[in-house]
DNA sequence: TCCGTCAAGTTCCATTCGGAACTAGTTTTA
DNA sequence: TAAAACTAGTTCCGAATGGAACTTGACGGA
């Protein structure tokens, strides 16, 4: 963990002249891409993003012995039930086949079940047993604590902020869903 | 793409009585995600993240061939010059044999080269070769352009205090880093 | 009512991934 | 100053991944 110098860092667009405090420790690569770095969204939401997962993928794999592919889709089956792989897949960053095997293999551990939908054959329900009820009621106040921990240096005003404006990006995201592949096309 | 029923939301946190547009065609499971979830930060992070992620991963493997871990490692390396592939492991959300392999791949691929560091005989000092830079310099607008249209429907002042807010969030590492992993040991 | 198109979900299979163990070099300490 | 502890980076190899093709079902139109 090298130091080159150590400094008293700003940010590099400061509102109203804040400074924040900088931790002594702050890995200097980590700092490159909070402040000199053009894309400085999609640094801090990945960092936040995978500093919030990986603790948790490993803590369901090491306890209750489920892929991350299976936690993604066993919480959202606990956020709502009777929704569809395909819903999964609209709302994950998983593709449809990992989240098919994730769901087949809940389902055989006895955390899912699985009915037709008999509005439209194509489509199967997915609802939680009563024993995948229970590790959602036992696991979800994990994560949420864990959240918790991170939001914790923010002001409960802050909090709200910061969820109305991250709410407002992905609700624009007509905007900006895949942006990049369109000038492919010549 | 289902619409139960539709209708107009606001947040489950409004501040100061603030509604939000809801554009008609959000996935149901996504308007869960953001308001029946009660990691509200979490779902918010990954999912900013990864339709930044997405897009440019493909942009890369199409017209650069370069795998998503490579472009890690070469995004870096733009960032700042003379850093090691430990630099990008601590900063970054993927493993070192994986940022290990590509190296050498960029370094096969005359991208990247690498230099021994004369203090330390351990470390491997990464630099941009001259097709490296032009790389950088061809692609690196793209992703900008990508997160700016991301952010497009913020203000410049939101900008700015969507950032302030994620920095404090980052910076507070030490608070929340591994937190769940720690009740493990009895 | 048949056809073309589209959507949900599954299967196939080559490729990549990543945990664990390992090598080599550095720092600590006793 | 030798051993122990630690760090950067690589290798091994079983397992997970995900693109592409496929199956089954829904649906719009002529």
């Amino acid at each position: 963990m090298q130091a080159k110098t150590k400094r008293q860092r700003t940010e590099a667009r400061p509102s109203r002249g804040v400074v924040l405090a900088v931790p002594a420790d702050l890995h200097p690569m980590v700092a490159t891409k909070l402040w000199d770095n053009p894309c400085w969204l999609s640094f801090r939401a990945n960092y936040i993003a995978h500093h919030f997962n990986q603790p948790i993928y490993d803590y369901v794999l090491r306890t209750r012995e489920m892929t991350a592919p299976e936690h993604v889709v066993l919480y959202a089956v606990g956020l709502k039930e009777g929704i569809t792989a395909e819903d999964v897949v609209a709302s994950s960053a998983r593709p449809k086949n990992t989240l098919s095997r994730a769901v087949n293999s809940l389902i055989a551990k006895k955390l899912l079940l699985r009915r037709n939908d008999p509005q439209d054959g194509r489509r199967r329900l997915l609802y939680l047993t009563r024993t995948g009820r229970r590790t959602i009621d036992e696991t979800v106040p994990l994560f949420v604590a864990q959240e918790q921990a991170m939001i914790a240096v923010l002001s409960a005003d802050e909090q709200r902020t910061l969820n109305h404006l991250l709410t407002k990006i992905v609700l624009n995201q007509n905007a900006w869903i895949k942006r990049i592949t369109q000038e492919t096309t010549p």
